[in-house]
DNA sequence: CAGTCACATGACTCTATAGTCATATGACCG
DNA sequence: CGGTCATATGACTATAGAGTCATGTGACTG
């Protein structure tokens, strides 16, 4: 947890200071990000950053669990507004690709940092972090699955659990990869650049949402 | 490419050196794992390592280019000798991802390397190295898959090379997920401890294949 | 005005890395 | 035996990182 000092800051110097870290930690795996380099683009000395946080691990977990999360809630509650509610198997997860694409192309630097979670480390501190913060992920979704079953929309012969895991796959690092393959773009270089997410027009978006949920929900069989 | 002192070695200490540097790249992301710690491990002087290798990446880019490969294609040659050919949609697939899981517990150290190179990274020098090998494996992937359109076992309304994407993040790191998931384990711990994967008995492991494929093949509709 | 308190600073320590190089070893040859 | 050539060596250099700490600053207080 950051200390009190970082709280006591003035807005706009504790969110320069948090976009900063975003980048950092965004365009670079937790053990290639530099602290030094942090605090010489947001221009504050070495010694500040120990004064707001206990150590790299305690900036990288705060983002990690508390302002991503925050800011996918928001992003996500503000879709969700848009559209009505969705029971059926086909508009749930077209409506969990959609926004899943969209929130990517929005802000790669998040889900960059989001998918973060799911990559596998050596580092144990690393992996209990991101343990804790994939089984929350992954145990809400499930129960929405359950849910899908018993109101018939989703076959019940296959573990739940591992319903979740393909379709979570399929979604997550999956989804990332064809989107990127598409745009012809690696995830660097759309953290860089964000105008290179909109090559992908709202139309073709659409055309590939729907030929993945064909093959998800239908099947390869022809 | 190795320097030729590294193959006028005799086999034993060319072998020995090789197993430390599978070891070393594959408990690490290249840029944690360390020349130091792999020579003091495999009992050579740190200068050797420069008389065998131009540098750290001439030698990670052997392993990941040359010697993963040899080792990978040997095993699989070995198993398909072991099964009958397949023409159906299901055989192929079944085959595929039975073979995928079973090198993965074979030698966790060698599908570790071997799925590095779909892990996205910063390090421009490795993106390239990473495209220029996976390159190789999607093209072959996706004319089998065009061979079974033509064929009538796979649906032929969606693009190729996006379905090939799909079953390959189903089936690449995926699969990865999926079997650790139900292991309990990490990869980094089946690495260290190979008898991990003797948990996943035979039959199993054919009905964890036989829901993926199911779930692949017929769709998550009812 | 003197004192206190929160915050800011950057030079410094300690540690680890990749890569270099002068020197040594030892097998083979004339 | 003397010399040459491939190979081996480990102390050393250069670089970069996380984390520390003595010192400074400036606003507010009695």
């Amino acid at each position: 947890m950051p200390k009190p000092t970082f709280f006591n800051l003035p807005d706009d110097k504790r969110a320069r200071i948090t976009e900063f870290a975003l980048d950092e930690f965004a365009a670079r795996p937790y053990h290639r990000a530099s602290l030094s380099r942090l605090v010489a683009r947001a221009g504050i000395a070495k010694g500040s950053v120990y004064q707001y946080f206990e150590d790299k691990l305690d900036l990288y977990r705060w983002l990690l669990t508390e302002e991503v999360p925050r800011r996918k809630a928001e992003y996500m509650r503000r879709q969700s507004e848009k559209s009505p509610p969705v029971t059926s198997l086909a508009g749930f997860l077209r409506a969990a690709v959609l926004s899943g694409v969209r929130f990517f192309l929005a802000d790669p630097r998040l889900s960059q940092l989001g998918s973060a979670i799911s990559t596998p480390t050596d580092d144990p501190e690393l992996r209990a972090l991101y343990a804790e913060a994939t089984a929350m992920g992954h145990e809400r979704f499930t129960q929405m699955l359950t849910g899908l079953v018993e109101a018939g929309q989703l076959r019940g012969d296959v573990d739940p659990a591992l319903v979740a895991r393909i379709i979570a796959s399929v979604l997550g690092s999956g989804l990332r990869d064809i989107v990127l393959g598409h745009l012809g773009v690696d995830v660097f270089e759309l953290g860089r650049d964000r105008s290179l997410g909109e090559r992908l027009t709202g139309a073709e978006l659409e055309r590939l949402v729907d030929d993945i949920l064909g093959v998800l929900v239908d099947g390869l069989r022809p």
